[in-house]
RNA sequence: CGGGCCAUAGUGUAGUGGUAGCACGAGUCCUUCGGGAGGAUUUAGCCCCGGUUCAAAUCCGGGUGGCCCGACCA
């Protein structure tokens, strides 16, 4: 991508009314803009973030839980509501049809994957069976905060599972706690997510949070160091120990952190309210129990941004940035451009580098200082910075530099990509 | 939903009753250009409604919106 054509720019200031320091980046960056509160447009640069993310999950959850990926509609009718008792949940959104028909915009997807399940689910030779999807979800917060963290319309992958047993059930819930940390070690949040007890509500003894630790969180949880598990402040509250090893409260960190996902059992409430019933080999029809996992892609961006930054921007691990490589021409002054090697250079490389899959930002703007490309470098955030200028072509290297370390080396043009590749 | 703070140009700000200013951005020109360059010139603003006053960005009332603390968060 060149960035001259690059739709967004960076800002120089801090935007007045962003406290959080994950809002405060990425619009600075270019990544995210503000429409109201909790609401946000997603940018080129940060849906090639959200992408990334999204493309994370889907491998995992194709990959280690045999899901399949749907995709629901956001308007559901109220009377899926009805009949499980949450159409008085306070944060949904309520809109009608033209012709009278109540619906609300999803804030979660039981009452529409379960009949859909219900289509399709007979027997046990049906089960078991994972459907997820990405999509965006709608909840009314009293009070949305913290910019990316807690917004009243983001997108969120909801994974449902369905089963003959609990035996079968709970096979698949500990491959999803696999499947989870898979998924928060890719994206850069492994070293400081922590599978969290949490209350399992009415149907269950617990559920599980996974939780990011940052001060940026607005959840206190007690880290266990010894299980390298998180307790939540609800079940603290009730047992005061560790529910894993019987470590007492006192002896546990407390901490503050953002739940970046969570996966719990739902049992059948659900398949109760709709039916959702398979027969057996003997013939006899038995209810589907059920779990449920949600993951949040734009809270996990924001996760990534509080916990990979430095003073001068957004230090986005390798798997999530929007491109590998920042390549950045300084032209030579005092040169007509025809006269200038620096963006032939520049561009030969930025030619071969795509032509290997290398997804390149190729800052090509004339009009900017160094000083301005290499700020808005630092920002942006891309891992492996690259400038071309008549200083490294005099002794015919190209400049290298890791954004999350700081090393600098000069290396050969031809020679970027074995270095970018194995670092 | 309770409480606090706040609302001036695209962004950040100054202006506390008397002609709305500055910086950045954006446009044009010149000189610059390896860590947010300099000069010239142009551009663009008082959240909305009502009240007080000769006169309101400024004071008062009511909205709307933003941020923060708390409550809430299947």
């Amino acid at each position: 991508m060149l960035q001259s054509e690059l739709f967004g720019k960076t800002l120089r200031e801090s935007p007045k009314d962003e406290v959080a320091k994950n809002a405060d980046l990425l619009i600075r960056g270019g990544f995210v803009a503000k429409e109201i509160a909790g609401i946000y447009s997603f940018l080129p640069l940060g849906l090639r973030v959200l992408n990334k993310i999204g493309n994370i999950i889907r491998h995992e959850l194709n990959e280690t839980l045999a899901a399949q990926e749907i995709l629901m509609p956001a308007l559901h009718p109220i009377e899926n509501y009805e009949k499980t008792g949450r159409d008085k949940i306070d944060v949904l959104f309520h809109t009608e049809l033209a012709s009278g028909g109540r619906l609300v915009l999803g804030q979660s997807h039981e009452e529409i994957v379960v009949p859909l399940a219900r289509r399709f689910v007979s027997s046990y030779r049906d089960l078991p069976l994972g459907l997820y999807q990405i999509q965006t979800k709608f909840r009314n917060e009293l009070r949305a905060k913290s910019g990316l963290l807690r917004g009243r319309e983001f997108i969120m992958k909801d994974l449902y599972s369905f089963h003959a047993d609990e035996k079968d059930f709970e096979k698949y819930y500990e491959q999803a706690k696999i499947a989870y940390k898979n998924i928060f070690a890719k994206v850069g949040l492994g070293d400081r997510t922590y599978l969290t007890f949490a209350s399992g509500g009415t149907f269950s003894k617990y559920s599980h949070e996974f939780q990011t630790l940052t001060d940026a969180g607005e959840d206190t949880i007690y880290l266990c160091e010894k299980c390298e598990i998180g307790i939540n402040n609800e079940i603290i509250g009730e047992q005061k120990k560790c529910p894993q090893c019987g470590a007492a409260k006192e002896k546990l960190a407390q901490k503050k952190a953002i739940e970046v996902g969570n996966i719990f059992p739902l049992k059948t409430r659900f398949s109760d309210a709709f039916g959702l019933s398979y027969t057996d080999e003997e013939g006899k029809k038995h209810p589907v129990i059920m779990g449920c996992y949600g993951l949040g892609l734009g809270r996990v961006m924001g996760a990534i941004v509080e916990v990979h930054n430095d003073k001068n921007g957004i230090i986005w691990p390798e798997s999530v940035a929007p491109y590998k490589v920042h390549l950045i021409e300084l032209r030579t002054k005092n040169l007509e451009l025809s006269d200038d090697p620096v963006p032939g250079v520049a561009g030969k490389l930025y030619n071969d580098l795509l032509a290997k899959g290398v997804e390149v930002l190729y800052d090509d703007r004339g009009d900017k200082t160094a000083g301005e490309k290499f700020a808005d470098a630092d920002l942006i955030g891309i891992p492996w910075r690259v400038v071309v200028s008549e200083k490294t072509l005099s002794q015919r290297m190209v400049e290298l530099k890791a954004r999350n370390s700081g090393n600098v080396i000069l290396v050969p043009a031809q020679n970027i990509y074995q270095r970018i590749t194995n670092p």
